[in-house]
DNA sequence: TATTATACTGTATGTATATTCAGTATAATA
DNA sequence: TATTATACTGAATATACATACAGTATAATA
């Protein structure tokens, strides 16, 4: 799977969305009138960009023959199917790593619980999440994945400090995490001096209590 | 819904089909095809008489405009046995039945998922709760109990109004229900006076992301 | 008995739609 | 420097498609 642009995962979207609410994928003109272009042709290369690239499949003559491909492994499996999934500590300092010695313990959970598929809970430490409903203690479904958007809650790690904030990158060499607790500061990160690497993005919340 | 005949549901069955092998539906030259008809006012008549009946939905003038109208009474009529839990809607009135035409859908979770068992999830409506974490659309795992203490969160009914409140009794009389955000005030309940009733207790979160 | 629903064939037509061709422009890559 | 990918506008066209109209026939209602 090659790299998408921008402009291609909008429109990329876009089909996915409109489907959700139709039912049935659009043509090319309902493309332009969502994204705002001007000709049928816009949508047409963006189109075969995205079945360049493998992620949608487009079937010659048919009107509408836009299928998007999934490789979620996720949707694959069945909708009983279940999993173990390891609970990894936010030690201080350090990748939350699966390695044995930093898994809490194991739970059962269906794969598909929720709208993503994910890849490992997160013990959360600290509030600074508070405001986006992220406790202390609480667990977060961690999805292994660097495809973040402006506005998401990922899950990062600054040197050698694992955390968890929003995302926004207003400029190619800096990023900012922002704490959703006003008790906390934003976080910028220079990506030419500091070593900075995303473990994950959080996609859903377990609590227990 | 009205009876669908048997060659209708076979109609019915080969969209259903047509979406799940290509990811678009049928035009009505397709379904002759699959359907062995010669003529393609076979399927649009057949197509109308499933629209009126409620199977479907067809949009005017698109192309393979077909969308399937999906009210699967199959599972929620099932019984809640080991691993299947309800959500149930917070409804702004009335209590939260496990009535057929409350339930959201199941979802498959492991019994022994919280620390303490737990009967349904409910869908949290507003904002009251926020500063516990308790956010719009989370899901609530509830447990139906009489068994409150001071501090815990419960699930009551006053009058026909559900709400989802930290609960405390000041008196034999008297139960307040107290919200975990400074915007909204706490509610007094005069037990002599008032239909009061305790759903359950919280015992978990879920949030889909 | 007349009417309506079901279940088809066959033809016709306007338009919805995919798709190609011709351009313009910018940024990245070889 | 030439080439390729991205990101568009704009026009043209063959055909894919929804849909209406005209029939035939059977069974189930009212």
């Amino acid at each position: 799977m090659k790299d998408i642009t921008p402009q291609q995962n909008k429109v990329l979207d876009c089909i996915k969305v409109y489907i959700k609410e139709t039912g049935f994928p659009p043509t090319r003109s309902d493309i332009c009138k969502e994204m705002g272009f001007k000709s049928p042709n816009s949508a047409e290369t963006h189109l075969r960009a995205l079945e360049k690239k493998g992620f949608i499949s487009i079937a010659s003559g048919a009107s509408r023959g836009i299928s998007i491909i999934n490789n979620d492994i996720k949707e694959e499996a069945s909708s009983y199917d279940s999993n173990e999934y390891p609970i990894v500590g936010l030690v201080a300092a350090g990748s939350p790593t699966l390695a044995s010695e930093n898994i809490e313990k194991q739970v059962n959970c269906p794969s598909n619980f929720f709208s993503t598929s994910f890849d490992y809970f997160l013990r959360v430490k600290g509030l600074s999440m508070k405001d986006a409903g992220i406790m202390e203690d609480d667990l977060i479904a961690v999805k292994k994945t660097h495809d973040i958007r402006n506005g998401d809650i990922v899950i990062a790690r600054i040197e050698d400090e694992v955390t968890v904030k929003y995302f926004r990158k207003p400029a190619d060499d800096m990023v900012v995490l922002e704490p959703a607790n006003d008790d906390f500061n934003d976080i910028e990160i220079n990506l030419r001096n500091e070593d900075f690497f995303i473990e994950g993005k959080y996609v859903g919340l377990i609590r227990e209590n």
